[in-house]
DNA sequence: ACCGCTTTATCAACCCCTTATCAACATTGG
DNA sequence: CCAATGTTGATAAGGGGTTGATAAAGCGGT
């Protein structure tokens, strides 16, 4: 069993320990990205999807602060671990780090040993989220992300995106009741300014598409993928 | 909507600093158990499933490392996340403590401040994971508010909002008798302008699809789900 | 210009609340 | 003790309003 490595996105305006970290995360194994301000880094969260992200907090132009917030309201970010490295320590600026939704905050210098061990066990955690792998079986489905297909038997479905991430969502927790506010928090991505209608309407593609016999509606509350 | 607290359990063989910890968390809105060995602190960890555990690491008997190794085995305890307190702060502790399944490592002392963040962190994430604890068994019934459906046996039922809500929040309370008007305060919220008859006939709806045996009326006073 | 996403408009279904009536039980006056 | 009356819950039924389904059109990007 190969196992891909898993891709850690560095963000540090300080180029000489950009470089110091990239070569210690690569000799434990890791793929690296690194970005020199937040603009950067954002840009290639986006295009990547790292697996886990390291952040410096002081940065011009652009603050790790601001980068989390931004990362945490896009839908296919949102549950990516977010580890603050900075040399502030100070307590305010650790409790807001953490409020506004990073995952640890380490002091600055670090040794490669606890840094390690901190991503290591970030990523364990993220690993027990419900993080499906590539294809998810379900019913008579076959639900196959990465070639954004679904199949019934030898029969294949193209849907579009919007379309696909709303049956995966509800395909990977089914059973479960999912209220249109956490679909489009989930799939849209937080504040993002759609009507709540819209569901309904990616809903019925969806079953025009797949038949009638997968997703329920539960009045009032939400849809349910059935078991 | 009632949102309960979460239970902490925190384990240290410094009573002194147990307490210390209980008065400031239980200051900051959670239940607190209190074990002073690790035995204990597992033993408590099973009985009553703490959202979150706070360890010491020396301890007579059993140290915090033999407590989460033990943690881990246990189907119902290995997602609890777990923070280790402790005066030790050299290196290869703090590697080996991450390493053996802790969720975070925080230096003792540690500011109330600090701490409370770095347990709302951990519990946030505990929130993505799959929640177990959304099953309410009583009787012979299983009532599923993630899934919205009451389970006998094989058998289903589907029950409409307002329906599973009385039902779900009197089940909840079993032996209780509860009047229309905490009902109609916590099942439909305050201020909302409604009769409390209209409670008689929900219950009545309630008891043509599950039967009579399971709410009683207590005349003059309100309902009671039979234990 | 096509395609996918979102909105809008209309319609149908059904849930929720009310109302009305009845039954059960308690209370009061004779 | 009994009848009359009041109180409380059970039951049946209907209307109004919310909610979802559906069709269709606008919009923006490729």
């Amino acid at each position: 069993m190969h196992v891909p490595k898993e891709t850690i996105l560095i963000v540090d305006d300080e180029v000489d320990l950009l470089e110091l970290i990239e070569y210690n995360l690569k000799k434990a194994g890791y793929n690296v990205l690194k970005a020199e301000n937040g603009t950067e880094g954002l840009r290639l969260a986006r295009k990547h999807h790292p697996d886990l992200i390291l952040l410096d907090i002081m940065m011009p132009r652009m603050t790790g602060f601001e980068v989390v917030t931004q990362l945490r309201e896009d839908a296919e970010l949102k549950h990516v671990p977010v580890l603050f490295l900075t040399a502030r320590s100070d307590e305010e600026t650790e409790v807001h780090g953490l409020e506004v939704g990073a995952d640890d905050f380490l002091p600055k210098p670090i040794s490669t040993a606890k840094l390690v061990a901190r991503i290591k066990t970030a990523l364990r955690r993220a690993g027990d989220a419900p993080d499906v792998g590539a294809e998810l079986a379900v019913h008579d489905l076959v639900i196959n992300r990465e070639r954004y297909l679904v199949l019934r038997g030898s029969k294949e479905f193209h849907l579009p995106r919007k379309e696909f991430e709303v049956l995966h969502f509800l395909a990977s927790r089914k059973g479960k009741v999912i209220d249109r506010q956490t679909l489009l928090n989930e799939v849209w991505g937080a504040n993002v300014f759609v009507i709540d209608r819209t569901v309904d309407v990616h809903i019925r593609k969806i079953r025009e598409k797949l038949g009638e016999q997968y997703i329920e509606t539960v009045k009032g509350v939400g849809y349910r993928f059935k078991e």
